[in-house]
DNA sequence: AAATGCCATAACCATAGGGTTATGAATGAT
DNA sequence: ATCATTCATAACCCTATGGTTATGGCATTT
């Protein structure tokens, strides 16, 4: 074995807050929830950055399993995968709840 | 201005993506919130890197708003700070919400 | 067949980032 | 006063990563 601490749930919990940690994918990915499936073409005209790089970032959260991928002739589309944020909200799910279960009694008095 | 899309909240969102994008500083603030408040030391004693890296790692924590410091004489002590989690939480619900509504005739569907 | 359009990959650059050891500033204990 | 403990910062290394331009492979158009 590798590391205990890293199963298969945390290494896709790892990949997808890595994916959703930089705001020009996290836009893409925003702008594919939104509108639905795009080309990589429409991507890189809305993203501000070059094309390879909107390839580069789609192969990235396509490994974090947060889009999927069809090819049609020369285009690509991409779209936002369906239960695809589920390991991130699950882990949010269980931290967070200690988390207010832990601060319920101080509800209110921090802003 | 400077970039139009990234306002002071998703700067905040952005800050704790990021911070929550590093496996180490997850377990500490994993940690932090079954544990309660602990002082560096503790800290630095189950998360298996060296000590300066810990005071590294909780400084960035301390900076996307996740946790919160208390000095006491030579110790210091972090703990979990109450709503922390809310802006990304907000930005799932708001996405996540996109997300399941563009969705939901498919769900089961895929798995 | 040739030209054009769409995309992924490669090569490259600069910076950010995780890790270490060394050090210094405070505080607490002797 | 001295010694020990706790922590943050600095200096350093190496890898990861966001960005670019250049290139080549296919598909579509002409």
């Amino acid at each position: 074995m590798t590391k205990i601490l890293q199963d298969d749930r945390s290494a896709t919990i790892d990949a997808q807050f890595k994916a959703l940690s930089d705001g020009t994918r996290r836009a893409l990915l925003e702008h594919l929830v939104r509108e639905g499936e795009q080309s990589v073409h429409a991507l890189t005209a809305i993203s501000g950055v070059s094309q390879p790089m909107v390839s580069r970032h789609m192969a990235k959260l396509k490994r974090a399993e947060l889009v999927t991928v069809r090819r049609a002739g020369r285009e690509t589309f991409y779209a936002a995968r369906a239960k695809g944020l589920a390991p991130v909200v699950q882990w949010m799910a269980v931290y967070g709840a200690l988390w207010s279960q832990r601060f319920t009694a101080l509800e209110g008095i921090e802003a």
